[in-house]
DNA sequence: GGTTGACCTGGAGTGCACTCCAGCTCCTAC
DNA sequence: GTAGGAGCTGGAGTGCACTCCAGGTCAACC
């Protein structure tokens, strides 16, 4: 199965512009062109971008991700570095979340805040 | 108490320019100042930074922290809106924790897997 | 054969959140 | 009284990750 840029935009949630962008700034590989010159996507290349948007979504930088497309375009001699890769930002992504966690506390707290602050005004009309 | 800008810098983890900046944005009020012209802040106003960055690190975008300062500023009458606004945030945040879990494991199976071919390599370079 | 619509390129522009800078004023300590 | 350090202002610059644009090509349909 093939896919135009557009369709590969709509499957990977990328913008065409951003399809392109990653293209130019070596995140993904040039895809192969019809006779026409416009790209052609294969279904490797949808995995490949489903896999970038996923770890987009969990704030690797663009730095970072291009990185690990260099390390496989090198092949299976750099699965170690690119598992290594991945293993740091494991740890980024836990952080991460126990930070957000922490701050769930905080909000969970100033909104408890806030309906204590409710209840006395409602208390003080009704008396 | 009171504090300079190097202190109140130093106990908020914002540079001294990112207080002046958030200053001139509106998030701060504008601090005391003292005989010289230089700003002195208060414990009170080191809660209130301490507030917004605990806010920032969850994501929430300046342009929100700056809706919730107005509403701060205008007083009780406010405190439904403010509330409703941390509920917003609240939801916004276990949303983004439940992106990153989900993300994870993502990354714990791709993870097995860089583990799989090693396992793999080793076992051919010994067998 | 002309119009339409998708796609192409190189390059400029955008929004966010800072960060840095030049040139100045104070206060303090020698 | 002067050297140094902290702080001041308005404004320019930065890095990131896109996003938009002008001007052009190409295939298909009427």
């Amino acid at each position: 199965m093939t896919y135009s840029i557009a369709q590969a935009a709509e499957r990977s949630g990328l913008s065409i512009d951003t399809l392109r962008y990653y293209e130019r700034i070596g995140l993904v590989d040039p895809p192969a062109r019809d006779s026409g010159g416009r790209r052609v996507y294969t279904d490797d290349d949808l995995g490949w971008l489903a896999f970038l948007t996923r770890m987009r979504t969990t704030g690797m930088p663009i730095r970072m991700m291009r990185e690990y497309a260099q390390l496989r375009r090198r092949g299976p001699a750099t699965a170690g570095r690119r598992k290594q890769v991945l293993l740091e930002h494991r740890a980024s992504v836990r952080e991460r979340i126990a930070e957000l966690q922490a701050s769930l506390d905080v909000l969970d707290y100033k909104i408890t805040h806030y309906e204590q602050i409710e209840h006395t005004y409602v208390e003080g009309i009704t008396a």
